[in-house]
DNA sequence: CACAATTCAATTGCGCACAACTGAATCGGT
DNA sequence: ACCGATTCAGTTGTGCGCAATTGAATTGTG
C-alpha cells in the first residue's frame, strides 16, 4: 500500500470531490426528472421510461425491440419486461417478424396512438419546472450529448 | 417571452422533440456515468450508488442516516437495503443513537477507511473517459445543480 | 402527566437497469 | 447440404429508486 497518512496528494483530493459532485449532481439531475414526469405522467398511466418508449414509437410508428434498444441505448432484458406491460395495457402490439422470425416488431395500437394528444401537454410543464431558458437546456443537452458519446466510446 | 399562442401544434411539437431530447440524453449520460464507473469500481467491491455513499462517509466520517439522505436525496427505502450490504461487507457500521434511539449512525470501519485510497485512482480515469474540458465540466456541473433545484422546488 | 402528532428507520411492492445466460432462427463457410 | 458462429428476444438474479406503510421513539400540547 502506498499510503502516506494525512499526506493525501492535493490533486488527488481535488478531482475526487469534483468527481464527486459531477456525478452526484448528474444523478440527482436524472431522478430530479424523473420526479416531475412521474406526477405529469400519472394521468397518462406511463412511467418515464415507457414514456421514452412511446416518443420513439409516435416518431417512427413501428420498429423491431433490436432497433428500439438502440434508440434508447437498453438492452432486451429491459425491454422486454417494459414491452410486456405496454402491451397489456393496450398501447402497444409485439408480433413477430415475418421475414426474420428472430425479431420482434413493436408497434402502437389506435390507443397508444391517441395518448400522444395527452402527451403533448406534458413537455411544457416539464421544461417549466426545469425553469432554465431554453438556451441553458440547449447548452445542457449540447454537454450532455458529447460526454455520453465519450463516455460509451471509453468503455467500449 | 410567452408563447402561448392560440394555434400551437407546431410549438407543442417542436417542445415535444426538445423535451424529449433533453431527458433522454439526460437519462442517457447518467447512465453512460453509471457503466463506467460500474468498471472503475468493480475491483473495489462496489456499486455506483454505494461509492456516492462512501464519498460522503470519507468526508465527514460518521452521520446519520437521515443525514446521509438529505446529502445524496435518497430515502430510507433506497438507503437502508445499501447501507445493509455495505456493513455485510464490512465498510460501514450501523448503530442507534444513544441521544435518539430512532436514529441509526453510520460510520465508517478502518476497512472502509482503508477504500479510500483506492478509490483515490478512479476520479481521473472518470473524467478522462468523460473527454470534457474541466471549465465544461463544471458548467455542466452548474446546469445539473440548478435544474435539479428548480425541479425539485416545482415538485414540492 | 396523558396522549395525539411527529420523526425516524425499516419493510413491502413495483418497476427499471444490467450482467449473464438460454434457446431459437439465421448466416457463413466449406 | 451441413455445421459452427452469430444474432435475436427472453429469462434470471442482483441492486437501485420510490411510494406507501409499519412500528418504535420522541416531541408538543392540553
Amino acid at each position: 500500500m502506498t499510503w502516506h497518512g494525512e499526506d493525501t496528494p492535493r490533486k488527488d483530493a481535488d478531482l475526487l470531490l469534483l468527481d464527486q459532485q459531477i456525478c452526484f449532481s448528474l444523478n440527482a439531475a436524472s431522478r430530479a426528472f424523473g420526479g416531475v414526469y412521474r406526477t405529469a405522467l400519472k394521468d397518462l398511466g406511463l412511467t418515464y421510461p415507457q414514456y421514452l418508449v412511446m416518443l420513439v414509437l409516435w416518431e417512427d410508428g413501428t420498429l423491431p425491440v433490436k432497433q428500439l434498444g438502440e434508440r434508447l441505448r437498453l438492452d432486451s432484458g429491459t425491454l422486454s419486461p417494459l414491452l410486456k406491460r405496454l402491451e397489456a395495457a393496450g398501447l402497444v402490439t409485439r408480433e413477430r417478424s415475418p421475414e426474420d422470425e428472430r425479431s420482434v416488431i413493436v408497434a402502437t395500437t389506435p390507443a397508444g396512438r391517441e395518448l400522444r394528444e395527452g402527451a403533448l401537454a406534458v413537455p411544457r410543464r416539464i421544461l417549466a419546472a426545469a425553469g432554465l431558458p431554453l438556451d441553458d437546456l440547449r447548452a445542457l443537452r449540447e454537454l450532455l450529448t458529447r460526454v455520453t458519446a465519450n463516455l460509451d466510446a471509453a468503455g467500449a
